[in-house]
DNA sequence: TGTACATCAGTGAACGCGCGTTCACTGATGTAC
DNA sequence: TGTACATCAGTGAACGCGCGTTCACTGATGTAC
């Protein structure tokens, strides 16, 4: 309750067009997502929304970082919720929680996660800060649990010479302890998780190959944790 | 060589189509993908591309075949080409041809294993059998690796028994003989080596964060074999 | 081999629709004095 | 507290564009006898 009540009118239209451009999207989805169809939905003429939003893609990009910015804080109350101490626990709350978002959200999973919508390109200086919010979480998750003493990184494939280096900078540039093993292990496990996720949400899986995905989930997290070294509080 | 003239231009005609319409899917994406456009570069009337194609649906239907044959043929030829003994050597080839095609055709990947296309549903009859051709290839990779003594399935997360029952089923209905540790660890890592791909291709990893994504990819492809238990020849 | 008919590819006009964006405008709300 | 002015939300018309699909048509190609 700050401002002008002309003020308050504006951020509550805000929040109108950015839930009816959701609504949108999980209806004909981003490409197909239409300034004229907002504005007939906010029950105002199409030249009004300009009053707001400078041009479809700036609503593409508001829908972006709302998003994230959704999905960022469920993952974070999801993990802050959980059991402190387990931090293997941690890790299937964190991949639970994007999983459940993203199938209550599907058409906006799909914005962020899945094929790029053509000729727009994302502004990196806004989408950047929302859009790593859960990579973010899962490498403070990593490293707490690998302070913890609750990893121990399994054997196996060695990490290529160049793949190290990268490791290397990414190590020092987010103040990191774990080996080049752990991390690059990570880096699969994230994109794994988003792989899972995207079969289900994107209906690779055919309609009637698994008869209780959850648990198929379930299980597929907990490999994941297994192959990053995760074993837990035990 | 087959036919009159009349059916040797059909079928010219109809390769045009589908050519064209993937130049479109490139460049415009699947949602925009329009049958006048199309007709344009084919270089006749809008009303024309009717003769041989029923709606804007039936070419999305043609492109999503044409596509999953493509992934289908190069993954099968690249397979066929390596090494008979060594089915972990195999394995990374299959997903290097996997991600070699995806990244030559990323609009096609997109259409394939991206976003689901807005109001458009495939016909299960028409694009099922192409569209399993990379996991049928994957499960009988796995089946012979198992088959020859290459595959030592890890310990770890135990499988959930809705998911043994599902797995069962998978089993008898393909004539398997892996254990369900190793069918279920399968899938997972399936849907990883796409989740991996899908990153790559759909931009998710940051511009600048990793300098050799090939050898990222071949490392996280090495993982997953030691995810399967895949320890090859020797 | 020649002719009559059927099939088919492609035309051009039309239907009704939706889109992004600009612009001059009206009238209400906010602000400075 | 009242008034003059500035700011802003929303209007309605317009621009130029593209879309899917239908339909009656022309002219070429194929087929049956």
């Amino acid at each position: 309750m700050t401002g002008t009540p002309r003020d308050r009118a504006r951020v509550q239209t805000m929040q109108d067009i950015t839930r009816i451009g959701r609504q949108h999207l999980a209806t004909d989805g981003a490409a197909a997502l239409s300034l004229r169809a907002v504005a007939r939905d906010l029950g105002v003429v199409s030249s009004a929304v300009y009053r707001y939003v400078k041009s479809r893609d700036e609503l593409l990009t508001l829908l972006l970082i709302d998003g994230y910015d959704e999905l960022g804080d469920e993952v974070e109350r999801a993990v802050a919720a959980a059991s402190a101490e387990d931090f293997r626990i941690r890790f299937l709350v964190l991949g639970r929680a994007v999983r459940t978002w993203a199938l209550r959200e599907p058409a906006t999973y799909a914005l962020l996660f899945g094929s790029p919508v053509p000729g727009y390109q994302a502004p990196g200086e806004q989408t950047t800060g929302p859009g790593t919010r859960v990579i973010r979480a899962l490498i403070g998750l990593w490293e707490q649990a690998w302070a913890a003493g609750q990893i121990v990184v399994p054997g196996g494939a060695p990490v290529p010479p160049t793949v190290a280096a990268d490791v290397t900078r990414i190590r020092e540039e987010f103040g990191l302890s774990g080996p080049d093993d752990l991390l690059a292990r990570a880096i699969l496990a994230w994109a794994a998780l988003f792989g899972c996720i995207s079969f289900e949400v994107f209906d690779q899986y055919g309609p009637d190959t698994f008869s209780d995905v959850e648990a198929l989930f379930d299980y597929q997290l907990a490999v994941l944790a297994d192959t990053v070294g995760l074993v837990g509080a035990g």
